[in-house]
RNA sequence: GGCGGCAUAGCCAAGUGGUAAGGCAGCGGUCUGCAAAACCGCAAUUCGUCGGUUCGACUCCGACUGCCGCCUCCA
Protein backbone atom coordinates (compact mmCIF):
# COMPACT_ATOMS: atom_id res chain seq x y z
CA UNK A 1 0.00 0.00 0.00
CA UNK A 2 1.45 3.30 -1.03
CA UNK A 3 0.76 6.01 1.47
CA UNK A 4 -0.53 9.55 0.70
CA UNK A 5 1.48 12.09 1.38
CA UNK A 6 0.32 15.99 1.01
CA UNK A 7 1.75 19.06 2.19
CA UNK A 8 0.32 20.12 4.89
CA UNK A 9 0.78 24.06 5.37
CA UNK A 10 -0.30 23.88 9.10
CA UNK A 11 3.15 21.54 9.71
CA UNK A 12 4.99 23.21 6.74
CA UNK A 13 5.47 19.41 5.40
CA UNK A 14 4.59 16.77 3.75
CA UNK A 15 1.79 14.97 6.18
CA UNK A 16 0.40 11.06 5.63
CA UNK A 17 -3.00 11.73 4.79
CA UNK A 18 -6.05 10.24 7.33
CA UNK A 19 -9.92 10.75 6.74
CA UNK A 20 -11.36 11.54 9.91
CA UNK A 21 -13.86 9.04 9.03
CA UNK A 22 -12.68 6.08 7.35
CA UNK A 23 -13.16 5.97 4.06
CA UNK A 24 -15.07 9.22 3.72
CA UNK A 25 -13.29 13.01 2.93
CA UNK A 26 -14.84 16.57 3.34
CA UNK A 27 -12.93 18.77 1.13
CA UNK A 28 -13.68 22.36 0.75
CA UNK A 29 -12.42 24.42 -1.90
CA UNK A 30 -12.72 27.92 -1.89
CA UNK A 31 -14.44 29.28 -4.79
CA UNK A 32 -13.97 32.59 -6.87
CA UNK A 33 -16.09 35.86 -6.51
CA UNK A 34 -17.96 36.16 -9.00
CA UNK A 35 -17.59 39.45 -10.37
CA UNK A 36 -15.64 38.98 -13.18
CA UNK A 37 -14.10 35.68 -15.45
CA UNK A 38 -12.11 34.03 -14.22
CA UNK A 39 -8.73 34.10 -15.31
CA UNK A 40 -6.15 30.98 -16.17
CA UNK A 41 -4.54 31.89 -13.11
CA UNK A 42 -7.62 31.29 -11.21
CA UNK A 43 -8.39 28.23 -13.00
CA UNK A 44 -4.50 26.64 -12.13
CA UNK A 45 -5.69 26.50 -8.76
CA UNK A 46 -9.45 24.53 -9.79
CA UNK A 47 -6.86 22.36 -11.52
CA UNK A 48 -5.06 21.78 -8.84
CA UNK A 49 -7.76 20.92 -6.49
CA UNK A 50 -9.32 18.73 -9.21
CA UNK A 51 -6.57 16.59 -9.46
CA UNK A 52 -6.38 15.83 -5.36
CA UNK A 53 -10.20 15.20 -5.75
CA UNK A 54 -9.07 12.95 -8.35
CA UNK A 55 -6.37 11.46 -6.28
CA UNK A 56 -8.44 11.11 -3.24
CA UNK A 57 -10.49 9.19 -5.69
CA UNK A 58 -8.17 7.01 -7.23
CA UNK A 59 -6.81 5.82 -3.39
CA UNK A 60 -10.12 4.82 -2.91
CA UNK A 61 -11.76 7.41 -0.40
CA UNK A 62 -15.69 8.74 -1.15
CA UNK A 63 -15.00 12.59 -1.26
CA UNK A 64 -17.63 15.03 -0.26
CA UNK A 65 -16.59 17.91 -1.98
CA UNK A 66 -18.42 21.59 -1.29
CA UNK A 67 -17.13 24.47 -3.15
CA UNK A 68 -18.78 28.09 -2.30
CA UNK A 69 -19.59 30.82 -4.80
CA UNK A 70 -18.85 34.15 -3.47
CA UNK A 71 -21.58 36.37 -4.43
CA UNK A 72 -21.76 39.09 -1.95
CA UNK A 73 -19.37 42.05 -2.30
CA UNK A 74 -16.44 43.03 0.36
CA UNK A 75 -15.22 46.51 0.56
CA UNK A 76 -11.47 46.24 0.02
CA UNK A 77 -10.76 48.25 3.04
CA UNK A 78 -11.68 48.40 6.58
CA UNK A 79 -14.41 51.01 7.72
CA UNK A 80 -15.94 52.48 4.16
CA UNK A 81 -12.91 52.61 2.25
CA UNK A 82 -12.68 51.06 -0.81
CA UNK A 83 -15.28 49.58 -3.51
CA UNK A 84 -17.93 46.35 -3.86
CA UNK A 85 -16.49 44.46 -7.00
CA UNK A 86 -20.01 43.18 -7.22
CA UNK A 87 -21.67 46.52 -6.80
CA UNK A 88 -18.79 48.24 -9.18
CA UNK A 89 -19.52 45.91 -11.81
CA UNK A 90 -22.84 46.10 -11.81
CA UNK A 91 -22.57 49.74 -12.22
CA UNK A 92 -20.04 48.84 -15.13
CA UNK A 93 -22.25 46.35 -17.06
CA UNK A 94 -25.02 48.05 -16.25
CA UNK A 95 -26.56 44.75 -14.72
CA UNK A 96 -28.13 44.28 -10.96
CA UNK A 97 -25.69 42.83 -8.29
CA UNK A 98 -27.72 39.70 -8.29
CA UNK A 99 -27.58 39.45 -11.79
CA UNK A 100 -23.78 40.48 -12.41
CA UNK A 101 -23.39 37.38 -9.79
CA UNK A 102 -25.38 35.11 -11.64
CA UNK A 103 -23.64 35.48 -14.94
CA UNK A 104 -20.03 34.80 -13.96
CA UNK A 105 -21.31 31.80 -11.81
CA UNK A 106 -22.47 30.70 -14.87
CA UNK A 107 -19.40 31.80 -16.93
CA UNK A 108 -17.06 29.91 -14.15
CA UNK A 109 -18.66 26.58 -14.18
CA UNK A 110 -18.52 26.61 -18.21
CA UNK A 111 -14.88 27.20 -17.85
CA UNK A 112 -14.48 24.45 -15.56
CA UNK A 113 -16.44 22.10 -17.38
CA UNK A 114 -14.05 22.81 -20.79
CA UNK A 115 -10.96 21.74 -18.38
CA UNK A 116 -12.73 18.92 -17.10
CA UNK A 117 -13.06 19.31 -13.71
CA UNK A 118 -15.19 17.24 -11.87
CA UNK A 119 -18.03 19.57 -10.39
CA UNK A 120 -18.15 19.28 -6.63
CA UNK A 121 -20.99 17.43 -4.85
CA UNK A 122 -22.50 20.65 -3.29
CA UNK A 123 -22.23 24.44 -4.51
CA UNK A 124 -23.24 26.81 -2.11
CA UNK A 125 -23.91 30.56 -2.44
CA UNK A 126 -22.79 32.51 0.43
CA UNK A 127 -26.27 34.40 0.10
CA UNK A 128 -27.88 31.76 0.73
CA UNK A 129 -26.52 31.08 3.76
CA UNK A 130 -26.47 34.65 5.76
CA UNK A 131 -28.60 33.28 8.67
CA UNK A 132 -25.91 30.66 9.27
CA UNK A 133 -23.29 32.99 8.92
CA UNK A 134 -25.24 35.43 11.48
CA UNK A 135 -25.61 32.72 13.91
CA UNK A 136 -21.64 32.20 13.78
CA UNK A 137 -21.27 36.10 14.48
CA UNK A 138 -23.44 35.78 17.05
CA UNK A 139 -22.22 32.27 18.78
CA UNK A 140 -18.68 34.64 18.49
CA UNK A 141 -20.17 37.30 19.93
CA UNK A 142 -21.50 35.28 23.31
CA UNK A 143 -18.16 33.95 23.52
CA UNK A 144 -16.93 37.42 23.66
CA UNK A 145 -14.71 37.27 20.88
CA UNK A 146 -16.39 40.59 19.13
CA UNK A 147 -16.52 44.84 19.61
CA UNK A 148 -18.40 47.20 18.03
CA UNK A 149 -17.01 49.88 15.90
CA UNK A 150 -18.85 52.56 14.23
CA UNK A 151 -18.75 50.35 10.58
CA UNK A 152 -19.13 46.90 11.71
CA UNK A 153 -18.33 43.75 14.32
CA UNK A 154 -15.02 42.76 14.39
CA UNK A 155 -13.17 39.98 15.47
CA UNK A 156 -11.09 40.37 18.35
CA UNK A 157 -7.72 38.77 17.25
CA UNK A 158 -5.72 39.05 20.58
CA UNK A 159 -8.41 36.66 22.41
CA UNK A 160 -7.55 34.12 20.25
CA UNK A 161 -4.47 32.10 20.72
CA UNK A 162 -2.12 30.63 18.00
CA UNK A 163 -4.03 33.22 15.69
CA UNK A 164 -0.56 32.85 13.42
CA UNK A 165 -0.54 28.60 13.57
CA UNK A 166 -1.23 28.83 9.68
CA UNK A 167 0.66 31.95 8.59
CA UNK A 168 3.94 31.33 10.81
CA UNK A 169 3.94 35.50 10.80
CA UNK A 170 5.18 37.52 13.54
CA UNK A 171 2.64 39.62 14.17
CA UNK A 172 4.36 42.43 16.27
CA UNK A 173 6.33 43.06 13.27
CA UNK A 174 3.54 43.50 11.03
CA UNK A 175 3.11 47.05 9.67
CA UNK A 176 -0.84 47.96 9.19
CA UNK A 177 -1.55 50.04 6.85
CA UNK A 178 1.71 49.70 4.92
CA UNK A 179 -0.51 49.72 1.45
CA UNK A 180 -3.73 50.53 3.04
CA UNK A 181 -5.16 53.29 5.36
CA UNK A 182 -5.40 52.77 9.18
CA UNK A 183 -8.53 51.98 10.80
CA UNK A 184 -8.37 53.69 14.15
CA UNK A 185 -11.11 51.42 15.87
CA UNK A 186 -9.66 48.87 15.29
CA UNK A 187 -7.73 47.17 18.55
CA UNK A 188 -5.29 45.13 16.92
CA UNK A 189 -4.18 45.16 13.44
CA UNK A 190 -5.07 42.16 12.72
CA UNK A 191 -8.67 42.32 13.79
CA UNK A 192 -11.21 42.12 10.90
CA UNK A 193 -14.81 42.59 10.21
CA UNK A 194 -16.98 39.64 10.93
CA UNK A 195 -20.18 41.86 9.90
CA UNK A 196 -20.06 45.30 7.85
CA UNK A 197 -23.20 47.80 8.12
CA UNK A 198 -24.22 49.82 5.07
CA UNK A 199 -23.06 52.84 4.84
CA UNK A 200 -25.01 55.71 6.06
CA UNK A 201 -26.72 57.29 3.42
CA UNK A 202 -26.22 54.57 0.27
CA UNK A 203 -28.05 52.22 -0.56
CA UNK A 204 -26.52 48.52 -1.37
CA UNK A 205 -28.30 46.29 -3.94
CA UNK A 206 -27.10 43.40 -1.30
CA UNK A 207 -27.90 43.84 1.72
CA UNK A 208 -29.62 42.01 4.77
CA UNK A 209 -30.47 42.12 8.55
CA UNK A 210 -29.40 41.34 11.44
CA UNK A 211 -28.86 41.67 15.01
CA UNK A 212 -26.75 44.66 14.63
CA UNK A 213 -28.15 46.33 11.91
CA UNK A 214 -28.37 46.07 8.13
CA UNK A 215 -25.71 45.21 6.41
CA UNK A 216 -23.87 42.61 4.83
CA UNK A 217 -21.44 39.65 6.49
CA UNK A 218 -17.45 40.21 6.36
CA UNK A 219 -15.46 38.51 3.99
CA UNK A 220 -14.35 35.27 5.61
CA UNK A 221 -17.00 34.13 7.92
CA UNK A 222 -18.91 32.54 4.76
CA UNK A 223 -16.63 29.77 3.71
CA UNK A 224 -16.55 29.09 7.64
CA UNK A 225 -20.73 28.89 8.10
CA UNK A 226 -20.48 26.61 4.74
CA UNK A 227 -17.87 24.31 5.47
CA UNK A 228 -19.28 23.32 9.04
CA UNK A 229 -22.62 23.58 7.68
CA UNK A 230 -21.93 21.11 4.69
CA UNK A 231 -19.21 19.00 5.97
CA UNK A 232 -19.94 19.21 9.38
CA UNK A 233 -17.65 17.43 11.65
CA UNK A 234 -15.76 16.15 8.97
CA UNK A 235 -13.40 18.81 8.19
CA UNK A 236 -10.58 17.28 6.11
CA UNK A 237 -8.53 19.29 3.65
CA UNK A 238 -9.43 22.36 2.95
CA UNK A 239 -7.35 24.39 -0.08
CA UNK A 240 -7.22 27.47 -2.05
CA UNK A 241 -4.45 29.94 -3.25
CA UNK A 242 -1.52 30.49 -1.47
CA UNK A 243 -2.68 34.19 -1.15
CA UNK A 244 -5.05 33.25 1.13
CA UNK A 245 -2.56 31.54 3.79
CA UNK A 246 -2.32 34.89 5.64
CA UNK A 247 -5.23 36.87 5.96
CA UNK A 248 -8.55 34.66 4.51
CA UNK A 249 -8.10 30.89 6.05
CA UNK A 250 -5.93 32.47 9.26
CA UNK A 251 -9.02 34.68 9.93
CA UNK A 252 -11.28 30.88 9.14
CA UNK A 253 -9.53 29.41 11.26
CA UNK A 254 -9.46 31.94 14.16
CA UNK A 255 -13.20 32.29 13.86
CA UNK A 256 -14.29 28.63 13.53
CA UNK A 257 -12.09 27.74 16.21
CA UNK A 258 -13.01 29.91 18.71
CA UNK A 259 -16.83 29.96 17.80
CA UNK A 260 -16.76 25.63 18.45
CA UNK A 261 -13.95 25.18 20.54
CA UNK A 262 -13.34 22.28 18.11
CA UNK A 263 -9.91 21.90 15.41
CA UNK A 264 -11.03 23.07 12.25
CA UNK A 265 -9.43 21.50 9.36
CA UNK A 266 -6.86 19.05 9.33
CA UNK A 267 -5.39 19.71 6.14
CA UNK A 268 -4.74 23.01 4.08
CA UNK A 269 -3.28 22.66 1.00
CA UNK A 270 -2.59 26.23 -0.92
CA UNK A 271 -1.62 26.39 -4.98
CA UNK A 272 1.33 28.66 -6.06
CA UNK A 273 0.93 31.08 -8.69
CA UNK A 274 1.21 31.28 -12.14
CA UNK A 275 3.33 34.03 -13.63
CA UNK A 276 3.48 35.56 -16.67
CA UNK A 277 7.06 35.40 -18.41
CA UNK A 278 8.79 38.14 -16.77
CA UNK A 279 7.88 37.18 -13.88
CA UNK A 280 4.39 38.95 -12.79
CA UNK A 281 1.48 36.98 -11.28
CA UNK A 282 -1.69 37.23 -12.97
CA UNK A 283 -4.30 39.58 -11.73
CA UNK A 284 -7.79 41.38 -12.46
CA UNK A 285 -6.41 44.39 -11.55
CA UNK A 286 -3.15 44.01 -13.76
CA UNK A 287 -3.34 44.19 -17.95
CA UNK A 288 -2.00 40.20 -17.99
CA UNK A 289 -5.56 39.27 -17.59
CA UNK A 290 -6.04 36.08 -19.60
CA UNK A 291 -9.37 33.89 -19.82
CA UNK A 292 -9.81 30.64 -21.26
CA UNK A 293 -11.89 31.89 -23.53
CA UNK A 294 -9.15 34.02 -25.27
CA UNK A 295 -6.38 32.63 -24.78
CA UNK A 296 -7.58 29.00 -25.98
CA UNK A 297 -11.01 28.35 -26.92
CA UNK A 298 -11.10 31.90 -29.49
CA UNK A 299 -7.18 30.45 -30.59
CA UNK A 300 -9.07 27.54 -31.73
CA UNK A 301 -6.88 25.58 -29.13
CA UNK A 302 -8.43 22.69 -27.08
CA UNK A 303 -8.72 23.88 -22.98
CA UNK A 304 -7.54 20.65 -22.46
CA UNK A 305 -3.45 22.46 -23.75
CA UNK A 306 -4.04 24.44 -20.39
CA UNK A 307 -4.62 21.33 -18.06
CA UNK A 308 -2.07 19.14 -19.70
CA UNK A 309 0.21 22.81 -18.96
CA UNK A 310 -0.58 22.84 -15.66
CA UNK A 311 0.55 19.00 -14.90
CA UNK A 312 4.45 20.34 -15.82
CA UNK A 313 4.44 22.39 -13.06
CA UNK A 314 4.31 20.88 -9.46
CA UNK A 315 1.38 22.88 -7.91
CA UNK A 316 3.36 24.28 -5.12
CA UNK A 317 5.98 25.79 -7.43
CA UNK A 318 5.26 29.45 -9.83
CA UNK A 319 4.30 28.54 -13.12
CA UNK A 320 5.51 30.15 -15.96
CA UNK A 321 3.15 31.01 -18.67
CA UNK A 322 4.39 32.23 -22.35
CA UNK A 323 3.37 31.97 -25.70
CA UNK A 324 6.17 29.02 -25.55
CA UNK A 325 4.83 27.24 -22.85
CA UNK A 326 1.56 27.13 -24.34
CA UNK A 327 3.05 25.82 -27.57
CA UNK A 328 4.77 23.04 -25.69
CA UNK A 329 2.00 21.70 -24.36
CA UNK A 330 -0.03 21.69 -27.24
CA UNK A 331 2.59 19.91 -29.13
CA UNK A 332 2.64 17.70 -26.20
CA UNK A 333 -1.14 16.71 -25.74
CA UNK A 334 -1.45 16.21 -29.25
CA UNK A 335 1.51 13.61 -29.13
CA UNK A 336 0.53 12.11 -26.28
CA UNK A 337 -3.12 11.53 -27.73
CA UNK A 338 -1.45 10.04 -30.96
CA UNK A 339 0.49 7.49 -28.96
CA UNK A 340 -2.59 6.59 -27.15
CA UNK A 341 -3.87 6.49 -30.27
CA UNK A 342 -0.90 3.62 -31.21
CA UNK A 343 -2.12 1.50 -28.56
CA UNK A 344 -5.60 2.00 -28.62
CA UNK A 345 -5.42 0.02 -31.64
CA UNK A 346 -4.36 -3.21 -29.30
CA UNK A 347 -7.58 -2.66 -27.40
CA UNK A 348 -10.48 -5.39 -28.91
CA UNK A 349 -7.99 -7.90 -28.51
CA UNK A 350 -8.56 -7.85 -24.58
CA UNK A 351 -9.50 -6.25 -21.93
CA UNK A 352 -7.07 -6.16 -19.72
CA UNK A 353 -5.92 -3.93 -15.62
CA UNK A 354 -3.54 -1.68 -15.19
CA UNK A 355 -0.31 -3.10 -15.60
CA UNK A 356 1.38 -3.77 -12.19
CA UNK A 357 4.58 -1.90 -11.72
CA UNK A 358 3.77 1.24 -14.28
CA UNK A 359 0.62 1.53 -11.93
CA UNK A 360 2.62 1.27 -8.86
CA UNK A 361 4.75 4.50 -10.09
CA UNK A 362 2.28 6.38 -11.11
CA UNK A 363 0.47 6.02 -7.86
CA UNK A 364 3.62 6.52 -6.11
CA UNK A 365 4.02 10.04 -8.13
CA UNK A 366 0.71 11.48 -7.52
CA UNK A 367 0.53 10.03 -4.01
CA UNK A 368 4.19 12.04 -3.53
CA UNK A 369 2.25 15.42 -2.58
CA UNK A 370 0.45 15.14 -6.51
CA UNK A 371 3.53 15.20 -8.02
CA UNK A 372 2.16 15.22 -11.50
CA UNK A 373 5.50 16.18 -13.57
CA UNK A 374 6.39 12.71 -12.24
CA UNK A 375 3.77 11.25 -12.92
CA UNK A 376 3.29 12.39 -16.52
CA UNK A 377 7.31 11.25 -16.55
CA UNK A 378 6.16 7.52 -15.48
CA UNK A 379 2.91 7.76 -18.40
CA UNK A 380 6.10 8.41 -21.07
CA UNK A 381 7.98 5.93 -19.30
CA UNK A 382 5.41 3.03 -19.36
CA UNK A 383 4.19 3.93 -23.26
CA UNK A 384 7.18 3.46 -24.34
CA UNK A 385 8.30 0.87 -22.39
CA UNK A 386 8.27 -2.94 -23.87
CA UNK A 387 4.47 -4.22 -22.38
CA UNK A 388 1.94 -4.95 -24.92
CA UNK A 389 0.05 -2.34 -26.38
CA UNK A 390 -3.26 -3.92 -24.72
CA UNK A 391 -1.61 -3.51 -21.33
CA UNK A 392 -0.70 0.12 -22.54
CA UNK A 393 -3.97 0.61 -23.54
CA UNK A 394 -5.51 -0.60 -20.32
CA UNK A 395 -3.38 1.80 -18.45
CA UNK A 396 -3.72 4.74 -19.61
CA UNK A 397 -7.27 4.35 -19.03
CA UNK A 398 -6.37 4.13 -15.76
CA UNK A 399 -3.98 7.02 -15.24
CA UNK A 400 -6.88 8.78 -17.05
CA UNK A 401 -9.03 8.80 -13.93
CA UNK A 402 -6.74 11.21 -12.62
CA UNK A 403 -5.04 13.08 -15.76
CA UNK A 404 -8.29 13.92 -17.01
CA UNK A 405 -7.37 14.27 -20.50
CA UNK A 406 -10.53 12.65 -22.02
CA UNK A 407 -7.43 10.14 -23.34
CA UNK A 408 -10.29 7.37 -23.14
CA UNK A 409 -12.75 9.09 -25.72
CA UNK A 410 -9.32 9.13 -28.52
CA UNK A 411 -11.03 6.05 -30.00
CA UNK A 412 -14.50 7.00 -30.73
CA UNK A 413 -13.56 9.65 -33.36
CA UNK A 414 -16.15 11.95 -34.08
CA UNK A 415 -17.88 12.08 -37.45
CA UNK A 416 -15.80 14.00 -39.96
CA UNK A 417 -18.03 17.32 -41.79
CA UNK A 418 -19.48 16.91 -44.71
CA UNK A 419 -16.29 18.85 -46.43
CA UNK A 420 -13.80 17.35 -44.76
CA UNK A 421 -14.97 13.88 -45.66
CA UNK A 422 -15.41 15.00 -48.99
CA UNK A 423 -11.93 15.61 -49.27
CA UNK A 424 -10.61 12.77 -47.96
CA UNK A 425 -12.44 10.55 -49.88
CA UNK A 426 -11.18 12.34 -52.90
CA UNK A 427 -7.17 12.43 -51.38
CA UNK A 428 -7.99 8.39 -50.96
CA UNK A 429 -9.46 7.98 -54.91
CA UNK A 430 -5.95 10.40 -55.97
CA UNK A 431 -3.47 8.51 -54.14
CA UNK A 432 -4.72 4.87 -55.51
CA UNK A 433 -4.32 6.96 -58.83
CA UNK A 434 -1.18 7.72 -58.36
CA UNK A 435 -2.26 11.84 -58.66
CA UNK A 436 0.55 12.80 -55.86
CA UNK A 437 -0.24 16.53 -56.51
CA UNK A 438 -3.79 16.17 -56.41
CA UNK A 439 -3.55 14.11 -52.88
CA UNK A 440 -1.03 16.87 -51.64
CA UNK A 441 -3.35 19.59 -52.60
CA UNK A 442 -6.27 17.70 -51.17
CA UNK A 443 -4.14 17.37 -47.95
CA UNK A 444 -3.32 21.11 -47.63
CA UNK A 445 -6.94 21.57 -47.71
CA UNK A 446 -7.94 18.97 -45.13
CA UNK A 447 -5.08 20.91 -42.77
CA UNK A 448 -6.37 24.20 -43.12
CA UNK A 449 -9.92 23.52 -41.79
CA UNK A 450 -8.21 22.32 -39.00
CA UNK A 451 -8.23 18.62 -39.45
CA UNK A 452 -4.52 16.37 -39.93
CA UNK A 453 -4.23 13.47 -42.28
CA UNK A 454 -2.06 10.57 -41.46
CA UNK A 455 -1.09 7.97 -43.50
CA UNK A 456 -0.81 4.77 -41.45
CA UNK A 457 -0.33 0.82 -42.17
CA UNK A 458 -4.50 0.67 -42.03
CA UNK A 459 -5.05 3.41 -44.23
CA UNK A 460 -5.81 7.04 -44.37
CA UNK A 461 -6.76 8.69 -40.76
CA UNK A 462 -8.19 12.01 -40.73
CA UNK A 463 -8.35 13.41 -36.88
CA UNK A 464 -9.62 16.79 -35.71
CA UNK A 465 -6.39 18.63 -34.13
C1' G B 1 10.26 46.92 7.53
C1' G B 2 8.25 41.73 8.66
C1' C B 3 7.01 36.83 6.74
C1' G B 4 7.35 33.31 2.81
C1' G B 5 8.92 31.24 -1.87
C1' C B 6 12.02 30.48 -6.16
C1' A B 7 17.06 30.07 -8.97
C1' U B 8 18.56 22.75 -12.67
C1' A B 9 20.13 22.17 -20.63
C1' G B 10 17.58 26.70 -26.05
C1' C B 11 12.53 26.77 -23.29
C1' C B 12 9.26 24.34 -19.44
C1' A B 13 10.42 21.22 -15.36
C1' A B 14 11.19 16.58 -11.64
C1' G B 15 14.85 15.14 -8.23
C1' U B 16 16.58 17.08 -2.31
C1' G B 17 22.99 12.95 0.69
C1' G B 18 25.22 8.32 -3.55
C1' U B 19 26.76 10.34 -8.51
C1' A B 20 21.14 14.68 -13.24
C1' A B 21 13.32 11.99 -14.73
C1' G B 22 10.09 13.76 -18.34
C1' G B 23 8.05 17.24 -21.94
C1' C B 24 8.72 20.97 -25.95
C1' A B 25 12.18 22.60 -29.49
C1' G B 26 16.76 20.52 -32.16
C1' C B 27 19.83 16.70 -34.69
C1' G B 28 20.43 11.51 -36.92
C1' G B 29 17.72 7.09 -38.46
C1' U B 30 13.24 3.65 -39.63
C1' C B 31 8.62 4.14 -42.14
C1' U B 32 6.38 7.07 -46.39
C1' G B 33 5.31 8.53 -53.43
C1' C B 34 6.82 13.00 -50.47
C1' A B 35 5.40 14.71 -45.94
C1' A B 36 2.89 14.31 -41.43
C1' A B 37 1.97 10.88 -37.51
C1' A B 38 4.43 6.93 -34.97
C1' C B 39 8.88 4.45 -33.53
C1' C B 40 14.43 4.06 -32.45
C1' G B 41 18.80 6.84 -31.19
C1' C B 42 21.74 11.54 -29.82
C1' A B 43 21.75 15.96 -26.48
C1' A B 44 23.43 19.16 -19.12
C1' U B 45 30.89 16.12 -16.74
C1' U B 46 26.68 19.70 -14.54
C1' C B 47 22.32 21.98 -11.04
C1' G B 48 22.62 31.28 -9.44
C1' U B 49 27.70 32.82 -6.83
C1' C B 50 31.29 32.01 -2.87
C1' G B 51 32.63 29.28 1.32
C1' G B 52 31.75 25.06 4.93
C1' U B 53 30.19 19.90 6.66
C1' U B 54 30.81 14.84 4.48
C1' C B 55 34.14 9.14 1.93
C1' G B 56 30.59 11.60 -1.25
C1' A B 57 26.12 17.56 -2.15
C1' C B 58 22.02 19.77 -7.12
C1' U B 59 20.55 17.80 -2.42
C1' C B 60 22.73 19.72 4.51
C1' C B 61 24.85 24.60 6.85
C1' G B 62 26.44 29.86 6.25
C1' A B 63 27.04 34.25 3.36
C1' C B 64 25.94 36.74 -1.09
C1' U B 65 23.27 37.96 -5.72
C1' G B 66 18.84 38.03 -8.61
C1' C B 67 13.53 37.36 -9.18
C1' C B 68 8.66 36.81 -7.09
C1' G B 69 4.50 36.60 -3.53
C1' C B 70 1.90 38.11 1.06
C1' C B 71 1.27 41.97 5.02
C1' U B 72 -5.65 46.14 0.82
C1' C B 73 -9.28 42.78 -2.56
C1' C B 74 -6.90 38.62 -4.87
C1' A B 75 -6.23 31.68 -6.96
Amino acid sequence: MIKLKLYNTLARRKEEFKPLKPGEIGLYTCGPTVYDYAHIGNLRTYIFEDILKRVLLYNGFRVKHVMNITDVGHLTGDRDMGEDKIEKGAAREGKTAWGIAEYYTQAFKEDIARLNILQPDIWVKATDTISDQIALVKALEEKGYTYHTADGIYFDTSKFKNYTKLSHQNIEALQEGARVEKNPEKRNPTDFALWKFSPQGTHRQMEWDSPWGIGFPGWHIECSAMSMKFLGDQLDIHCGGIDHIDVHHTNEIAQSEAATGKRFFNFWMHGAFLIISGGKKMAKSEENFLTLENAFIKQGLNPLVYRFAAFQTHYRKPMEYSDESVEAARNGLLHLQNQVRQVAKAKAESDNTAHAEFKDKFLQAVNDDLNMPRAMAVVQEMLKSAIDDSQKYASILDFNRVLGLNLDQLDKEQALPEAVQKLADARKNAREAKDFAASDRLRDEIEALGYMVQDTKEGMKVIKK
